[in-house]
DNA sequence: ACGCTATCGTAC
DNA sequence: GACGTACGATAGCGTT
């Protein structure tokens, strides 16, 4: 093993340390701005006990100007004078590294850069591992087998050896310096090759290797290459020398002044207890006593908390198994090798059967095999297909998909926790297992992203890492369990969980194997249509408005529309005038640049949102299309849906639907859309019992005409087109509470009248007032609303002093019974559904849910008999005091409906 | 370069 | 301020 020297670029981490709380900067009890003290030995002790290197020494920059400042006088000409309150703090850093006896060391005419490079140099020549610690990428020059960087990248450093170099930036370590002589630093005003960017650059030194190789070669470039590169010819070479790294100073340096036995880390106590950093006086304390012993102290603490085991043999696995059908509940994990469970294969299984307790059994580790794959198949086959054993997962839709890829069917699913969570409060922050631990177990959980590295699988990583993180994963499943269970008894939340959520995993989890046909190649056809049309639409504007700007920014519009044309605002965000697709309209009659600009909206949404990035979605394996439905998504018990998003395809204008119909049914089979009529507002008489509703539903007449010659006081054969759109628009608002402000714009009309509408509305469906008024009253009294089904949610600003959120909380309270409860029943009938298809063994099969309404895929042969089943199951899912109407469609394509 | 927020637009 | 529930694209800014 080789001894491990770290070399910091000192004012590197004091700049990012400052910077990074410059919004809420670290003050000492005398007021001074310490952030960058703070951040800098933060970082510093962290780098200690990750990398406990044997060397380290910090390199500083000088103050005289070096041979690249006499060279280039715009040399980093373009940096901002440090504050003040920056400046001050490097003494104190100085301080502090004298203290603890830390090496630092710099130059005069020579940048940390430079002396990085060398010490990086001559320590690997002296058998180092080195590792530069910069956000500097002119630094990749440096990188060998034996000198990495650590470079800051999203919160983490990542360790940059010769692949990453190449991954990352398209060419070799030793490429580097050419590579930036051509595409210029603007963090140090090197110009570089004006024109030339970095998958130019890349292109062009993977052909030609070399700066040079390129200028000999320049006959083979493109006749713009050719252009740029000899105009800028003297800047690259001047950018060449610039960025070179100088090793002037290699001789000078002795890389034994650097070893760590002289650190002497307590000494900085009471400098960090003098400026208030009692945290990182813990920190220091913790890893400043003898090391011995420290270890053994969280060994004890490890094994008094939690025993977790490997198994490395089938002995013990069936061991395992054994304790598994002793205990009938119990949690199981998979690691995989792949985020998407489409593409995912096991590479362990992690297992608890009580708090505390649970083992890893990995097939694959370290990039090695451990068990045989086929072995351990069929122990976890015999444990997920048992029904007297009780499965416990978190997030299992995901395991579940796995295994089915793998070749299991899992039949025992009994306990969800991600879905337990989530029921017993539908409007938290987030379901993920370490937020829980947290927030729940006060326990804080082993974090995937700090085991396995960026790009690599957790099959590579090693098993003493790999076996505490599963295992873990498997205990506090279960610990959840424990507390869940409890919960949801006493919460009277029971029924809703175990007999309409936890049915409902293995469902989507088939809906999603399942997928959707797609028709690519009518997308991209339609892509290239809107590409021409977009490029035509673009150009126009351009020459109506006399120049060219970024139509897609809101805020380059802004100064179009509202300066330049001078039209009139009429609304405003957060942060300017709105030029939102219904503030266009209104600038519509004024201009033709508005009426433009939404037509260039309406095909750039298509092109980008669903053109685009649907084919990118399509499995290699399956060829079809597989969402994922969050079934822990939404506050209201609806499911959400998820790359890609199949919830919101285009469908009500005749271009948008061009999307809808790639979605198509795979040959021999036809799509069957069954929809929900008016769900929601059925649900809304439903609870509230509303007689006039009722009656406009018993009616037989379509509803919105109902409640248009209801409020508008005539016969329903009266209402014409207009009326019944004004009633439709009031239905729907009430649900949402809408305002006589946004009722009035959204129709046209002045505000009192649509005023007067809605107090009409509520005249004559006086039922539905009483029903709001009681989920309101409701809701201050206990804090939350519930559905039909008994499905909760808290609504937290539902007394709060303040107007708006109290206005917000009050619409949530009264919509999320109406949303929630339709969701409940669509829930309830996708149950019985699936449970049909299994019962008459049939071979349709759902493929989609989008609120209101459920798709399948059917064999033709099947077509007759599923149109009535499906309307027949739907139409009974649930008994209310109206019937619920069903809507059959059927087709080749899913465009074809509605 | 990456991540967060704002704005906008699609669905039910 | 002013319509509920979602997801996602793009721009622009701040942080690393």
């Amino acid at each position: 093993m080789k001894q491990k020297l770290l070399l910091l670029d000192g004012y590197s981490l004091i700049y990012r340390s400052y910077w990074a709380f410059i919004n809420n900067p670290v003050r000492n009890s005398a007021g001074q701005n310490v952030s960058a003290v703070f951040g800098f030995f933060s970082t510093l002790i962290s780098l200690l006990e990750k990398h406990k290197p044997d060397s380290f020494v910090v390199l500083m920059d000088s103050h005289v100007p070096t041979f690249r400042h006499l060279m280039y006088s715009e040399y980093k000409a373009n940096r901002e004078k440090a504050p003040d309150d920056l400046h001050e703090q490097v003494p104190v850093i100085k301080d502090f590294l004298d203290a603890m006896n830390l090496s630092v060391l710099s130059r005069d005419g020579y940048e940390a850069d430079d002396l990085m490079a060398c010490a990086a140099r001559k320590g690997s020549l002296e058998g180092f591992f080195c590792y530069i610690i910069s956000a500097d990428k002119d630094l990749m020059q440096t990188v060998t087998e034996n000198v990495h960087m650590l470079r800051p990248e999203k919160g983490e450093y990542i360790d940059i050896g010769p692949e990453l170099v190449f991954k990352k930036m398209g060419v070799r370590p030793d490429q580097i310096v050419d590579y930036l002589s051509l595409v210029g630093d603007s963090s140090d005003n090197i110009p570089g090759v004006r024109g030339i960017g970095p998958k130019t650059a890349a292109a062009l030194l993977e052909k030609y290797s070399t700066l040079d190789g390129i200028y000999n070669n320049i006959g083979s470039c493109t006749k713009g290459q050719v252009q740029k590169l000899s105009e800028n010819k003297d800047n690259a070479y001047l950018s060449k020398k610039l960025i070179v790294l100088n090793y002037d100073m290699e001789k000078e340096i002795i890389i034994d002044d650097y070893n760590l036995k002289k650190l002497n880390l307590s000494a900085i106590i009471p400098l960090l207890q003098k400026h208030g950093m009692d945290r990182l006086v813990r920190r220091v304390q913790k890893i400043s006593g003898k090391s011995a012993d420290l270890e053994k102290d969280t060994a004890d603490l490890d094994s008094a908390k939690s025993l977790y085991s490997t198994v490395f043999t089938l002995q013990k696995l069936d061991e395992w198994v054994s304790l598994v059908k002793e205990n009938k509940w119990f949690a199981l994990d998979i690691e995989t090798d792949n985020i998407d469970s489409m593409q995912a294969a096991p590479v362990g299984f992690s297992l608890s059967v009580s708090s505390g307790r649970g083992c890893y059994i990995p097939l694959y580790a370290d990039g090695e095999t451990y068990l045989d794959e086929d072995e351990v198949k069929t122990r976890i086959i015999d444990i997920t297909s048992d029904s007297e054993l009780k499965l416990i997962g978190h997030n299992f839709k995901y395991d579940y998909k796995v295994l089915k890829k793998w070749g299991v069917q899992v039949s025992n699913l009994a306990f969800d926790t991600m879905v337990a969570a989530w029921i017993l409060d539908t409007a938290a922050s987030g379901y993920g297992m370490d937020i829980l631990a947290d927030k729940l177990l006060d326990y804080s959980t082993v974090k995937y992203k700090d085991i396995v590295p960026k790009g690599s699988l957790f099959s590579d990583i090693s098993l003493e890492t790999a076996s505490p993180y599963a295992a873990e994963d498997a205990d506090i499943t279960f610990r959840l369990y424990k507390r869940f269970s409890k919960e949801l008894k006493s919460r009277d939340l029971e029924k809703i969980f175990y007999d309409l959520e936890m049915p409902l995993v293995q469902i989507l989890a088939d809906i999603e194997f399942n997928g959707i046909k797609l028709n690519s190649s009518a997308l991209d056809k339609f892509g290239i249509e809107l590409r021409e049309k977009l490029a035509r639409l673009q150009d126009d504007i351009y020459i109506e408005c006399g120049k060219e700007f970024n139509i897609n920014s809101p805020k380059q519009l802004q100064v179009i529309l509202f300066t330049e044309r001078k039209l009139q605002p009429v609304k405003k965000t957060k942060t300017g005038y709105s030029t939102d697709s219904s503030v266009l309209e209104i600038l519509s009659k004024e201009d033709v640049v508005p009426k433009m600009i939404l037509r260039y909206r309406t095909l750039m949404k298509l092109q980008s949102t669903y053109v685009d990035a649907l084919p990118e979605y399509v499995n290699s394996e399956t060829g079809r299309v597989h969402t994922n439905l969050n079934q822990t998504g939404t506050a209201t018990g609806r499911l959400s849906s998820r790359d890609p998003n199949l919830q919101n395809i285009p469908i009500r204008s005749e271009e948008g639907r061009r999307i809808r119909s790639a979605f198509i049914a795979e040959d021999g089979h036809t799509l069957l859309s069954a929809d929900y009529s008016q769900i929601e507002l059925v649900v809304l008489a439903h609870l509230s019992g509303d007689s006039a509703l009722k009656k406009a539903f018993m009616s037989g007449n379509d509803v919105h005409s109902e409640t248009g010659a209801l409020i508008f006081d005539k016969p329903v054969e009266e209402i014409t087109k207009d009326d019944r759109r004004i009633a439709k628009t009031i239905n729907f608002g009430i649900m949402y509470g809408m305002s006589p402000f946004r009722l009035g714009r959204d129709l046209g009309i002045p505000r009192a009248r649509a005023e007067n509408f809605i107090k009409s509305y509520f005249d004559k469906y006086s039922g539905i007032r009483i029903f709001m008024d009681k989920v309101i009253a409701d809701a201050e009294k206990t804090g939350k609303v519930s559905t039909l089904m008994g499905r909760e949610r808290f609504i937290p600003g539902i007394n709060s002093r303040n107007k708006t959120e109290k206005s917000s909380a009050r619409r949530m309270a009264v919509n999320t019974p109406i949303q929630g409860s339709a969701a409940d029943i669509v829930k309830l009938a996708m149950l019985k559904l699936a449970h049909r298809l299994r019962e008459e063994d049939l071979n349709s099969r759902m493929i989609l849910q989008v609120h209101d309404e459920l798709i399948f895929e059917v064999p033709d042969s099947e077509l007759t008999i599923m149109e009535k089943l499906v309307k027949e199951e739907m139409e009974a899912a649930v008994t209310l005091s109206i019937p619920l109407r069903t809507s059959i469609e059927t087709g080749k394509r899913w465009g074809d409906f509605h």
